[in-house]
DNA sequence: TAACCCATCTTTTTT
DNA sequence: AGATGGGTTA
């Protein structure tokens, strides 16, 4: 057992390190306005600390509390604290803040940074360490994939049976937990290619070091190496850091923690702030347990948690608090709040008929708020799945209601830009071969497959990249007249633009090369409606290289930095999923598409059984925590999915709201909500006869979880997962059906069909007409 | 080489 | 439904 002391509410103890060092000079006013935890996580500067930061608890304000904190008492200058993130925009957040505090010292932090940002400036000191040149390019997603897709084609593996995006996912995820081909645990690329996904990703990391290139992956896997082969090289980078500090610590996966923890082994003073119950990202490699074992590898580490929420009415804290508690792995926090108020309005629960009913509805919402003097800024719509966000666009426009979807194709990710990027980088960095290949034939030079498929075999058989093959190959007679003509002419371009380089401003150099390679005129002449758009962003990526000195170190930003601020004045509603939402705040939040498939979504509870549940259920809770006034909930009856019908049961979280903090909204419209007998198309169905939230105040899982609740018990533990996915169809389905397979059936909608699978009360039912479906029972009759 | 057709897939997203 | 990608055809 580790000594380590945990603290729930604690003020400075009379006689305590921090009572005196309080006492014996006045108190900062920084510090002052903290609230009693939060000061203590500012002052406990030295050794371990670990901040489980509730939702609403000011994480950021103690994170950069601290930073100015460390720095005012002269325990570390800005260039000796490390302090990282997970996104830029986080980062960005963080030094503004800081600046706020500490003036304009806060631009000696040199350390304040993503994970790849810090992991790469590292990695370009001691390139050569790890088999690179400093000069290194970083590729994106879509250049892993297609280099990939090359890897696999060169194994003589069949690309359509082994895709290039199933390996990159593989490989992601090994990268993710830190492993190195030879570390990868036999047997652990499954069936990919026969088993030979290890041999690939073997091969990958070949062609990446000929390329002198990494991927988001290496930029820390290659830190861990350097680290580890060359101690000199970590133990330089212990003495440079006095002070860690790392934000959003439950996002970290295995890789990052490694890397935290051996920078971390120098002098011991990490302060890693998170929430367990905000984990939402296991998917793409996260590890909640590295909040869970924070105190077996940091022996005496103090665990502090801020429970003081200052965001939420106690209605919206209460049935947040109560829907969490229903998640086993936690390490368990009780937010509450002090604050007084007396309008604080219940979570409201409203039902549908279908999707567009809900738009409409919700639409309504907006605007009686509108017409009440709230400000659509205020106002945000959290959905499961961006596919949810059309009905709530089509609606707004029709209502001339201000919208702005946040997240969706980020401007670097957009087609012409990435061309755009791809001729800069041939220009400034010659043989990167990727870019090359992305537009040796963009706009249309007739240089085509067979022509790169020879560069390649060219460039392969030499160990050369291809686009030095490429200047060979014009000198020679083995490519047709034209092509040879089209490629020698592209490649005395570069040649030409390559000289330029440096020589006149790199945005004026930006313009030439996009117009003399004719890659404008082709968005010109396109006559399909985006051409404009596009031509437009051309522009304002050109207006954007200027805030940077040259081509290259605009280059080295956006491989790292793929997002831009769309900081719009306008007063808008803003409609983003709840992943995206995480970190934000709104007056008024809803949150609709609460049904069992779409939220909990089947995927998750398919592939990751109950920790998919639990993550799905901590996203509620983001959801339901980002509101902090008004929270409302939506759920409706029938919801396209892939173009087809399907009809749906509330979701599981619903059961999980305490009464008490609930409103439940009777259906009233005239459109055919719920409890509206009779007036759906779809027949009689249990939906119609009875108001479902009615009866879900009284359905098994609700009891369970108030008397647990009323217990003070936790949901009774069950290590098998059999066992526990048993228990959650149970508790979605409630009742038996009293249909048999293969079975006739009839839907009021799709017809006749045989029942083909029964779970629950769900049943496949493969339909003569419609195709085979799941439904629910109670929409089909016995024929 | 470009147009066209068919099969496939469809959660969440950062760097 | 709708986008995307690959393969086939003119």
């Amino acid at each position: 057992m580790t000594a380590s002391s945990d603290i729930t509410a604690p003020g400075p103890r009379p006689g305590g390190i921090a009572a005196r060092a309080l006492g014996a000079k006045p108190i900062p006013d920084y510090v002052a306005r903290l609230n009693p935890e939060q000061r203590l996580a500012v002052e406990t500067t030295d050794g371990p600390v670990l901040v489980l930061a509730g939702a609403g608890t000011g994480k950021t304000r103690v994170l950069t509390t601290r930073i100015a904190h460390l720095l005012a008492t002269g325990k570390a200058h800005p260039s000796q604290i490390l302090a990282v993130t997970f996104t830029n925009k986080a980062a960005r957040e963080m030094r503004h803040r800081i600046g706020d505090l500490i003036g304009p010292s806060v631009e000696g932090m040199n350390w304040l940074g993503t994970f790849h940002s810090i992991g790469v400036k590292i990695l370009r000191r001691h390139a050569e360490l790890v088999g690179l040149k400093s000069s290194f390019t970083i590729l994106d997603t879509d250049d892993q994939i297609r280099l990939m897709k090359q890897v696999i084609q060169a194994e003589g593996i069949d690309e359509k049976r082994w895709p290039a995006k199933q390996l990159a996912a593989l490989i992601d995820g090994w990268k993710n937990r830190g492993l190195v081909p030879k570390d990868v645990p036999p047997g652990d690329g499954g069936s990919f290619a026969n088993g030979k996904a290890v041999k690939l990703y073997i091969a990958y990391q070949e062609r990446l070091k000929v390329l002198n290139a990494c991927d988001f992956g290496d930029l820390l896997l290659e830190n861990l190496r350097l680290f580890r082969e060359h101690p000199d090289v970590l133990k330089e980078y212990h003495q440079r850091f006095h002070y860690m500090l790392v934000d959003e610590y439950q996002d970290t996966n295995v890789a990052q923690y490694l890397w935290l923890r051996l920078l971390a082994q120098g002098r011991r003073n990490i302060c890693c702030v998170g929430d367990d119950d905000q984990s939402i990202y296991g998917w793409r490699g996260a590890e909640v347990d590295n909040i869970l074992r924070f105190e077996k590898d940091f022996p005496g580490a103090v665990v502090i948690r801020l429970e003081r929420n200052y965001r939420s009415t106690s209605h919206i804290l209460g049935a947040a608090s109560h829907l969490i508690a229903h998640n086993q792995g936690r390490l368990g926090k009780t937010l509450f709040t002090e604050a007084n108020d007396p309008d604080s309005v219940k979570v409201q629960v409203s039902s549908s008929w279908d999707s567009e009913e809900e738009a409409r509805a919700i639409g309504e919402k907006i605007e009686d708020l509108q017409r009440q003097g709230h400000r659509l800024n205020d106002m945000a719509i959290l959905v499961r799945a961006s596919f949810q966000m059309r009905s709530f666009e089509d609606r707004f426009i029709t209502l001339g209601l201000n919208y702005r979807v946040i997240g969706g194709p980020r401007f670097y990710e957009r087609q012409e830009i990435r061309d755009a990027l791809a001729y800069f980088r041939v220009v400034a960095q010659p043989a990167d071969d990727l870019a090359f290949e992305r537009i040796v034939n963009t706009p249309r030079r007739g240089i085509g497959d067979t022509s790169i498929k020879l560069l390649y075999d060219y460039g392969r058989s030499r160990g050369i990249p291809i686009t030095q093959a490429a200047e060979e190959l014009v000198q020679t007679e083995e490519v047709k007249a034209k092509t040879r003509t089209a490629l020698r002419d592209l490649m005395a371009s570069f040649e030409r633009w390559r000289g330029k380089l440096g020589t006149i401003k790199h945005t004026e150099l930006a313009e030439i090369i996009l117009d003399e390679s004719g890659y404008t005129e082709m968005w010109q002449q396109d006559r399909s409606a985006d051409a404009p758009g596009r031509l437009e962003n051309l522009k304002e990526l050109i207006r954007s290289m200027d805030e940077f000195e040259s081509m290259e170190g605009f280059l080295e930003h956006i491989a790292l930095v793929m997002d831009k601020d769309n900081a719009e004045n306008q007063d808008a509603v803003s409609i983003m999923t709840l992943h995206s939402a995480k970190g934000l705040e709104f007056e008024t939040v809803f949150l609709p598409g609460w049904e069992e498939g779409l939220f909990p979504h089947q995927r998750a509870l398919d592939e990751s059984g109950r920790a998919g549940l639990e993550e799905e259920r901590r996203l509620a809770y983001v959801g339901i925590t980002r509101a902090k006034k008004r929270a409302s909930i939506w759920f409706a009856s029938n919801r396209r999915i892939h173009g087809l019908w399907q009809s749906n049961v509330p979701s599981r979280f619903l059961d999980e709201l305490p009464e008490k903090h609930v409103d439940v909204v009777e259906q009233t419209s005239n459109y055919g909500g719920y409890n509206v007998g009779g007036v759906g198309n779809y027949g009689a169905s249990r939906f119609d006869r009875a108001d479902p939230f009615q009866n879900t105040y009284s359905t098994p899982g609700w009891q369970r979880a108030q008397a647990n609740r009323a217990a003070g018990a936790k949901p009774a533990a069950k290590s098998n997962t059999r066992l526990i996915e048993g228990e959650l169809i149970a508790k979605s389905t409630g009742s038996k059906s009293d249909y048999a397979i293969g079975e006739r059936v009839f839907h009021q909608k799709f017809g006749y069909g045989h029942i083909e699978d029964i779970e629950g009360n769900k049943l496949t039912v493969a339909f003569e007409k419609a195709g085979t479906k799941k439904v629910v029972d109670s929409f089909v009759s016995k024929n």
